[in-house]
DNA sequence: AGGCATGATTTGATCGTTCAAATTGCAGGA
DNA sequence: TCCTGCAATTTGAACGATCAAATCATGCCT
């Protein structure tokens, strides 16, 4: 590439020590003014930037952050890793780290892939997504006391699950779409959402039954679950229609697609994450800011990584109600 | 973290050199087979792996490939990029590299964030995505001989503009388009696209206009162009649909989905990217082989970068039609 | 005038791997 | 027996930044 400059050449163009460039840019404290003010005119004349692999090797920081990418893009949510990946890298790039990526597609790959890159790239931290029962990720990473943030809470009280995270309030989500189909004249309001037993599936129901139970409503029976998917959708919203629910609040957008799919004049339909096809079809959705979640995450990580305060253990986010034609 | 293993613990525990540890991983054929055995044992004993910080500072080799990220969670077409990042994460590791993300607004931000990328970082190579007329980026690359691969053509002959790159054939997809439908029996088969100018949107009209000329067809001005979106998919569809046509060609899933909006029973209407909005309301959308895409990335950067072997150019690549009830 | 303290600056060493030259040992031929 | 050639192995140096100890210069006090 184009000759390089290193920090050798800027002290010999200040006429000062390889030290004195270093501390002007690092500790700029111990340089008298005089000297830092000539040294840095130096430094942006002749273009110099430190390379990340000496510093590495003396300091041992890379300044990475590692995160796995999903094929998310055979499924209508896969969307919503893709803006967070997004905010990541500029929040990131923002704190002055980068993002390197990688593959897995099971927990076993991916922490034998963690030891490959702590070995060779050494990242500073990892940012988990995907975070399920029974992760061996985590337990991994604390015990070997590498930094790392989830984007996911963890769903036990476990102490071996105890680690930082950030997470969108989705109980928090589905209240905020349930209230909304109630101030509609809604009364009975029907869940569409995934087998008991998923924290986050668990969760979005708790916050649709909760808001019916603070409006003097019972759920009556008025739920459905299934795997995530349009014919989920679909068969649950004609199960529930069938039993008197002129509404529906649906755990994703492809539930609600299929529910919409079935859903007559009248009917209300809700979703969850405000994915492009929420967009493209007119469907109320709960939308989650990931851009933000991304920024708390790389916020959690720097405190732990750069800073003397104590870290931070986790954020939860608000997530806010889209309103389209759908409800 | 824990405890790190280097070649010099190697070396010890083996009994041989440094060096001797180094070629039974780099250059076996210099270490006799009995040594390089009793070696490889210690390597795995202990599970040491290279610092690629120490490797990069005597070899000047990154094992790093750059690309950027875009915010396309807004946009139905937004997956694409991410399956094709995903492919490209994956392909780059089983080449030994690992991929590095970053964000820019523009051309100008970008180059800036290749100054600072190249002077910190020195990635091997960049794939640059979302190549369009008076492309800065490619000039600035070809310049400065910074490894790069780009995909999606240049559309221009100019020779600042010829560099390597991977495509697929949007002419191919919209001509199978257009063939499915006339086999269907249609006879005006309309087009929507984007305005002339866009090297993407002529290629993928041209591919319908040739596809209906081989069948002894007239265009007939069964052509509309617009900004892509819904609004514009649904206005030119109108048109069409009012000046004869029985099926629509879109060059985008968002131009179809406005189709589909307008589009009466019996009116065909295919769109382009096999989004999962294609999916998600059954769309017959021409299927672009992004995995293959990416692995022809890195297989064009890994041939430059580690071969002996001329680089190749370019590769163009076939899509498919995914056929579902829209048509 | 000399000694001491302190701010400012310099320089040797280090990080871990690869490069390249030097060294070693062994076999074959004169 | 000695010399030469070559395969196998070793070791000093380099990559470029930071760490830390050493050095230098200046000012103040005795």
């Amino acid at each position: 590439m184009a000759d390089k400059v290193t920090i050798t050449d800027v002290a010999r163009a200040a006429g000062v020590s390889r030290q004195t460039v270093s501390n002007t840019l690092n500790s700029p404290e111990v340089v008298r003014d005089e000297t830092r003010r000539h040294v840095l005119e130096v430094i942006a004349r002749l273009g110099y930037r430190a390379n990340q692999a000496a510093r590495q090797m003396r300091t041992g920081r890379s300044r990475l952050i590692a995160i796995r990418i999903d094929p998310g893009g055979d499924g209508i949510n896969g969307s919503v890793l893709d803006r967070f990946l997004h905010g990541l890298t500029e929040s990131a790039a923002r704190a002055g780290y980068r993002i390197l990526l990688y593959t897995a597609h099971d927990d076993r790959s991916e922490i034998a892939t963690f030891e490959d890159l702590i070995a060779s790239y050494e990242p500073d931290a990892f940012v988990l997504t995907a975070t399920h029962h029974d992760d061996l990720r985590t337990s991994w990473l604390l015990e070997r006391r590498v930094p790392f943030v989830a984007f996911g809470r963890p769903w036990s009280d476990l102490p071996r699950t105890q680690h930082p995270w950030v997470d969108v309030d989705g109980a928090a989500g589905t209240a905020a779409a349930t209230r909304h189909l109630l101030a509609a004249g809604h009364r009975r309001v029907g869940f569409v959402g995934w087998p008991p037993g998923s924290g986050v599936g668990d969760d979005r129901r708790a916050g649709w039954e909760r808001t019916l139970a603070e409006h003097g409503l019972r759920p009556d029976d008025l739920h459905r679950a299934g795997e995530d998917g349009i014919a989920t959708g679909e068969s649950a919203a004609r199960d529930l229609l069938g039993a008197g629910a002129t509404a529906l609040v649906c755990a994703s957008d492809s539930l609600a697609l299929g529910a919409l799919n079935v859903a007559g004049p009248g009917v209300a339909v809700t979703g969850f994450d405000d994915t492009p096809v929420a967009g493209a079809i007119g469907l109320t959705s709960v939308h989650q800011p990931l851009g933000e979640a991304a920024a708390a995450c790389v916020a959690l990580l720097t405190r732990a990584l750069d800073s003397a305060e104590p870290p931070a253990t986790h954020m939860l986010l608000q997530p806010s109600l889209t309103i389209r034609r759908s409800a």
